[in-house]
DNA sequence: AATTAAAACAACCGCCTAGCG
DNA sequence: CCGCTAGGCGGTTGTTTTAAT
């Protein structure tokens, strides 16, 4: 486990940071040959410096060959809004019904794209409600009650997300609408250049 | 062109739980 | 039943990339 009294970090042997492409590489060699196995065990026959963990994260978030990356459609989006209002930051759970998305990359995603959004609608919504000349904010529409409808008998609210965070969405450009977003502009995210190194998943899967 | 700020992403950390002896 | 271990999960941090000035 992780009460590492062994394995710790000040363990010069184990390495720790971005993945080589000669580690992922032994990596999907070795699950290609010998499958899935005990994470460490595989670790140390693999001849990787990593810690079990360190290698299924790897391997469940990057080179699994089914996992895909780049863009999330506003098919995705529009899902993962409603996967989240219903069972909030269970993210394992939503990318069950994202085939090819892991849950890190939903949880990150929500965080930098939709959660931005939802602080900048609660700012508005302050802004508004100390505005005495404005007065529209009681005014729920379809997004709040969509949103949070079964929000109640759910989990304990998680930190992240509250349901009067949606309220005021139509203001941003990112919710064209008074619905989750149906249509909304593919971001430059595609593309991960991340590869400093010139090389890409299909480069390795094509080896 | 250089610098800074913001956004996006990859990876680690620590807690929780299930399974096994 | 109890303790231990591995795996899984969600939160957080660190690094890289992109955009703005």
């Amino acid at each position: 486990m992780d009460k590492r009294p062994c394995n710790s970090s000040e363990d010069p042997e184990v390495r720790k940071g971005p993945w080589t492409m000669e580690e992922d590489m032994i990596l999907i060699n070795y699950i290609a040959n010998h499958g899935e196995g005990v994470w460490n065990s595989l670790a140390k026959a693999a001849g990787l410096k990593r810690t079990g963990k360190s290698c299924r994260l790897r391997w469940l978030n990057y080179l699994r060959p089914d996992v895909r990356r780049g863009n999330i459609t506003s098919e995705e989006q529009l899902l993962i809004m409603e996967l989240h209002a219903k069972w909030g930051n269970r993210w394992s759970k939503i990318a069950k019904h994202l085939p090819g998305r892991t849950d890190n990359e939903i949880k990150n995603f929500w965080r930098t794209r939709i959660q931005k959004h939802i602080k900048q609608a609660e700012n508005f919504q302050q802004q508004s409600t100390s505005d005495p000349t404005n007065d529209n904010h009681h005014h729920h529409q379809a997004s709040t009650s969509q949103m949070s409808t079964n929000m109640s008998q759910h989990e304990p609210m998680e930190t992240t997300y509250s349901p009067s965070s949606y309220q005021g969405t139509t203001l941003d450009p990112i919710f064209p609408t008074h619905q989750f977003p149906t249509l909304i502009p593919d971001q430059p995210s595609c593309c991960p250049t991340n590869d400093n190194t010139d090389w890409s998943m299909e480069d390795i899967w094509s080896m």
